[in-house]
DNA sequence: ACCGACCATGGAAGCGCTTTCATAGGAACG
DNA sequence: CGTTCCTATGAAAGCGCTTCCATGGTCGGT
């Protein structure tokens, strides 16, 4: 009778430490050591090691690692979306921080998709990522329960969660909209009226930007709603719509630069004349805000800043430095250009 | 003598599949089959197994999953920069595609530097992707090496590169370049010039740029070479060193978008009239190319259409269909618009 | 020279899954 | 009714690493 030949676990073919082993005659806990921990090996033989990886290619499978050791050294980053749009930048950011310190980014977008949401976490979840970063607050109840159950350092991004999971990057995006309601008022614009997306962060800049209209005794007209991601084209097609509707509006405060660029280019168009007949505020401060042609008035913030703090704030969280959940408040700020 | 702990690999503490089988009174194995082959367990079997696992909230750890098994159901994607870029289209094209697939993609970027290309893709390899997916040719044969070796499917993009590892999905930089020149050649511009960074795609397009122009009698004026990625910035600096050597210059070849439009909106401020002065053509048929004021004449390429063709392509490989290498040429087509 | 301390290295035991292969019951068949 | 076949489930063996513990060799102290 022929031998039991059973090959259970496909082996994959490519070398492993143990063939490093060989070759550098040694065993598989140095090589092993000479990759995580050099010091621990004496010179002749880290170089022995070092050499043999060398000649056979070897690549280790830190697939095996992360299940063997805790650490995954991956980093989750869940976003809405990436396409010209400023989580860009964070995830940029994040990844430029990160990359350095041997980790490797999982990217995930939700597309502002509650349900796409929840499946892209419990596929991230799945890889045991070592720590997550997420713009704003869970789309659904379920995600922030799975996220919470993860026991790993999390960080929410672009708005200051009112009850968040655990460390917090970001800005008031109500104190976004009221600086804006206050510069509308303070340069004596009486009809002013916000445009932006149904999403959360949109919402609370406006309920920042009307409370501070409503404290000046001002009323806002209602506002104007855009799909997001918002694009130039939502922009374009709001700023069409005020107009058809003909009323009295003179300042429009959009939630996103894009929006507010939308706007702005068919204004030019239609030859529009910004400010003097129609005042715009952008939120985002990008490249193209003050490169555009006059100038964007808007809120900065910098969405690379973003993604370096929340990159710190989980590195730091990673090694158990720092105590608590940190909130980390970077601020707004106006910025007056050319278009208010 | 008190029993030997030794608590060698550490648990992790999270509920695994052997909790959810003991809940569910079956076997580790049946819960493997629920999660991975439902139709291969009876109907009751398969209710209570998932029954079990809403109830302890287990999310199956894919790390082990990957292991064992032998994919990954991750696809790495290694672009030079995603932030203001045309590769996060692409980027956010292949996740589309893959998401509903059950992959998770592994995001990474060169900055178009070939030593961290290189310590990325080794990092990316080592996580075992079942695929992966560049931007253009490997920035060093290093880099070159470890991804043939790696025996997976891989595609690249952007460009038809020349010896390619294995799939591409791109068009022709030079044909582009070239389509630009004939236009310029048509319209009568005779005192023409390149801009661009110093990436491989850039100096394709300068080349089919400069050989159309020779082809037409013409003698390119000499490139201006800007940093790459390119921003807004650079696109206005390249214009004001142009405009400060005071040459006869009448139409400009920017190598992206958003170095055209920075020119472009450096025009405006000066008051050059474009095309009247100085024809500007960019590349990408960007959303802004369109809506600029006046709308930038443009090389349509849809980044986000070549991130599903790479994602097709690579679920095909992945799943052992299709022959040999594809080789996908998406075409060029000039957009004319008012700046030439 | 002898002892304990220390350094470098190796052995063994998993991490949490997937994948054969084996087996217990039925259904199907004559 | 016995045999054959199929279906549903389980047992065991890894996937390629890291971690704990043990051990042999060196070296300084006396």
């Amino acid at each position: 009778m022929k031998p039991k030949t059973r090959t259970r676990a496909v082996p994959t073919g490519r070398p492993r430490m143990e063939d490093v082993a060989r070759l550098a005659g040694v065993s598989l806990v140095t090589v092993s050591r000479v990759l995580n921990t050099p010091d621990a090996v004496a010179a002749p033989t880290r170089q022995a090691v070092m050499e043999a990886v060398r000649r056979i290619g070897y690549v280790p499978n830190l697939t095996a690692g992360a299940l063997a050791g805790s650490r995954s050294r991956i980093i989750a980053a869940v976003v809405p979306t990436i396409a010209n749009s400023i989580f860009a930048d964070t995830v940029q950011g994040l990844s430029d921080r990160l990359e350095g310190e041997g980790y490797t980014i999982l990217l995930g977008q939700t597309g502002y998709d509650a349900g796409r949401e929840r499946s892209l976490v419990t596929a991230m979840l799945g890889r045991r990522p070592d720590a997550l970063m997420l713009v704003g607050a869970p789309l659904s109840a379920a995600t922030g329960r799975l996220l919470a159950a993860a026991k790993i350092p999390i960080v929410q991004t672009w708005e200051m969660v009112r009850r968040p999971i655990d460390h917090v990057v970001g800005f008031s995006n109500a104190a976004a909209g009221r600086v804006v309601a206050e510069h509308f008022v303070a340069r004596g614009y009486r009809h002013v009226r916000f445009v932006g997306g149904a999403d959360a962060r949109s919402k609370a800049r406006q309920a920042g930007f009307d409370a501070a209209l409503r404290a000046a005794g001002m009323t806002p007209l209602p506002a104007v709603t855009v799909p997001s991601p918002g694009t130039l084209g939502h922009g374009r097609d709001a700023l069409c719509r005020v107009l058809d509707e003909g009323g009295p509006t003179d300042a429009l405060f959009f939630s996103t630069d894009v929006l507010a660029i939308g706007a702005l280019l068919e204004c030019q168009r239609r030859g529009i004349a910004v400010p003097g007949r129609l005042a715009i505020a952008g939120l985002g401060d990008q490249d193209l805000a003050r490169e555009m042609v006059p100038p964007l008035t808007t809120v900065r913030i910098s969405g690379l800043e973003i993604g370096r703090r929340a990159a710190d704030l989980l590195l730091d969280a990673i090694a158990g430095r720092r105590g608590g959940a940190q909130r980390i408040d970077l601020g707004v700020q106006l910025i007056e250009r050319a278009t208010t």
